[in-house]
DNA sequence: ACAAAAGTGTTGTTTCTACACCCATGC
DNA sequence: GCATGGGTGTAGAAACAACACTTTTGT
């Protein structure tokens, strides 16, 4: 086969920055590598890709291996291209962001794989630049989040209106009324009550609710606005890369 | 130098989405590449990510080499990965949007090199995958357009509110009532008049504008709303990627 | 004097935010 | 019976969309 002459080819390897969310707090999945750099630290999830494989196999693949976990919500971040960004030689990192439901899951990870749920606000050491790429899968989920639904792919499948609104209130740091919160969530008509309470987090108890899929996909490209304008912190950039 | 082992290593390129605005329609910057494949059909700029260099600038010099432009705005869209998008060899293409005032430029590209500005709605076959690359481009700067102001960056120094408003009317393919957009923009602070009026396009002429650089930057970020929401059509997603 | 494009203001509608009380239940 | 969190409605403000006429000037 013809190939294309003087050229470098660099080692690509995926990095997935996964998200989840326990009910009170964000969380990220981390893994200690047996690799060769900074073995005390905390990794993200990734792997290189494969001859055979597109990105989006590669990052489907690497939550996979490490978790057990198929079909999770993964969107491509950006690449992070420093040319001494590794010490032992120059990997292209395609790095995504991968949003998980945590209980669903969360025995299984523990068991099975060396993978590890940290809290966002207590992250140990990253390895290389996973720090940076954290703090840019941050900042693109805050911009998703605020014009699109994408939180809830961190919710189980029944989810009451609390646990929704304290998703957003975490991850703005702010808070939002209870009532307008609401209104706004259930007129776009993605959400549907069940007849059925989750009573462990109070004595009356809080509707269930599940999304309706349909209006869901429909309205998830649309601009929404669950996010009270001048809550949204004005030093934080909002835009996505 | 200590390197991984038994990891393949692709060939990275990174393409260049250069739109263009020539006053009433989208135009794209293509050259004909003297490669090995399809002669015949033409490419979007592009070249072969260097060692020592990272996409950011790998991009810049791209568009620099083809065109000598500097300072040209230019953001990553995603990687294209399809382990069959070359047939010479695995390449992995890094795709960039590129937005360049045309004026400015358009006798130094035609004469010193190969590159060409084609109207958008008359685009000729293209290289491999990179149609579906301008498509997803398209799509992306009509999502980033609707929510920031960037359009501005087609636009030369001084510029007049009809050619502001063309400019968002071709990219959406609506309407806009020229009072309710004249207002929004103004409002916003981002540009400014100048004593001074653009005589070609009409008799009485109309005022040109420059950017406030300053409110434009601390503006550019926040989202806004040039757009009259039910004109943004419905079948298209605005979501980026 | 007229054609062609630029510029400007008002009104009704919708959407948003702010705000406070009652409800259901487990203890 | 009371403490805890869940649920709901209204009124004022702001943003938005719809709409038509006057201005300028080159010919």
């Amino acid at each position: 086969m013809l190939k294309y002459s003087n050229q470098t080819r660099v080692l690509v390897s995926v990095d997935c920055v996964v998200f989840g969310f326990d009910g009170e707090d964000y969380r990220l999945l981390l893994v200690q590598k047996g690799g060769a750099v900074e073995k005390e630290k905390w990794s993200l999830m990734g792997g290189f890709l494969q001859p055979d494989e597109s990105l989006e196999q590669a990052a489907s693949r690497v939550v996979f291996e490490l978790t057990g976990i198929k079909d999770v919500y993964l969107e491509q971040l950006c690449g992070f291209s420093n040319p001494n960004r590794d010490p032992i030689e120059r990997v292209l990192s395609i790095t995504h962001v991968a949003l998980i439901d945590i209980k669903k899951y969360e025995d299984q990870i523990n068991e099975e794989y060396m993978a590890k749920w940290f809290p966002m606000k207590n992250l140990p050491a990253l390895v290389l630049d996973h720090r940076e790429m954290v703090n840019m899968a941050l900042k693109k989920l805050r911009y998703n989040a605020a014009l699109h639904p994408v939180l809830f792919e961190l919710l189980p499948e029944k989810f009451t209106l609390p646990q929704l609104q304290i998703l957003y209130e975490g991850l703005y740091n702010i808070n939002i009324d209870k009532r307008n919160f609401s209104r706004k969530v259930l007129s776009t008509g993605i959400i549907k009550r069940l007849n059925e309470k989750d009573k462990s987090k109070s004595k009356k108890g809080a509707f269930y609710y599940k999304l309706v899929k349909r209006n869901y996909k429909e309205k998830f490209n649309r601009v929404l606005n669950f996010i009270p304008k001048n809550e949204i912190p004005k030093n934080i950039p909002i835009i996505s890369n």
